[in-house]
DNA sequence: ATGCTCATGTAATGAGTTACATGATTCA
DNA sequence: TGAATCATGTAACTCATTACATGAGCAT
């Protein structure tokens, strides 16, 4: 087996709040969890057709046109085989996950370049996150306002890990321009 | 263009540091950039090869038998060409990336789960980090034995990324876990 | 007119993973 | 005898991205 397909569990897990369409799931996907997980038509739509050969998820009653009369919707929601294979999951402990980041790749490779070449790509990444810190902390917003429900418990402790690691990377950002800069004064003096 | 191939950067800049066999630029990556880029041979040996057709790099003399006297050896040596498209590469501004995580979305489906789950998956997020906190340390110490040269500088940058990283991690999985068995407590007495 | 949002879907593409094949040497 | 390291490579696979196709309704 070459990968695990995780769109299958985003999908599923989605389904599991309220019946949607393929749309539906994108749009909740890009408002809720967009910092840490993307999921894009070309996938979903697929995805959804195989699950529903599986019968993991069901249409909703009949296509029903759209509520401005345009392209008929397709709403599915979970069944409860598909309930099961969402909830054994999340019962699987997570592998640890790597990622690639390009910046460190780049200035990993920083004898090839000029010093300002570098710096810059760090001044980029601070700019960058800053920005998302700035999204995060709205989106914190907007959740404080609601009712303290139970549910949004969750979506709380993802955010937090958003805003502790832009805040980590952003920490990061101004240790290196110190630490590339007073290299590049001692360079200067010999 | 779907997406961009990494790999080749990757390849090339291990290779502006001396000229490698296949193999020994895998070893050389999960050596000092593992924790953040990984590559497999499976890649590798196809991407040195597209690259020679390109005349990004070529093979160093004739293909010469190992130290062993085991299987040849091909030594690939970047090109001027190969130069200037790693470093045209090093110019360009890196994109904002995304990394799927997976803890946070099995957190954020968390309802569907008694909570001893998400905490246990917080948990082990926890362990894992410390794991990984250990190995940059030591990555860290082997690093300050060795003279202080100008090199040793961009390699540093890039750990203090992971140990900024990774202490920012477990710092949440404790605030996480605290969130969650607070509420815990509260769901209990209703 | 132009472009946006709603809405579903297919096709092309390729990046990256995993498993497999091969075979010599060295060490316990 | 068996495992590990050295060393290169191919094949299968699939996940995910991007671009394309279609078309209605609505706002400027």
């Amino acid at each position: 087996m070459a990968q695990q397909n995780r769109t299958r569990f985003a999908v599923l897990g989605m389904l599991a709040f309220r019946p949607m369409s393929g749309y539906d799931i994108k749009k909740m996907i890009d408002k809720s969890v967009s910092y840490f997980w993307k999921e894009n038509y070309g996938h979903i739509y697929p995805v959804l057709a195989k699950l529903k050969s599986e019968g993991l998820v069901r249409l909703q009653g009949k296509s029903a046109k759209s509520a401005k009369g345009g392209p008929e919707r397709k709403v599915y929601s979970i069944t409860p085989e598909g309930s099961k294979v969402i909830k054994d999951w999340l019962y699987q402990p997570h592998a640890p996950e790597y990622f690639r980041i390009e910046v460190l790749l780049k200035l990993f490779f920083g004898m090839l370049v000029p010093r300002e070449v570098s710096l810059s790509a760090v001044y980029r990444e601070k700019s960058m996150a800053l920005q998302v810190l700035n999204e995060l902390k709205e989106l914190c917003e907007q959740g404080s306002k609601m009712p303290a429900r139970e549910a949004s418990l969750f979506p709380l402790a993802t955010i937090n890990y958003g805003i502790k690691h832009y805040t980590a990377v952003m920490e990061w950002c101004d240790e290196t321009v110190a630490l590339l800069q007073n290299s590049g004064k001692k360079e200067a003096k010999k």
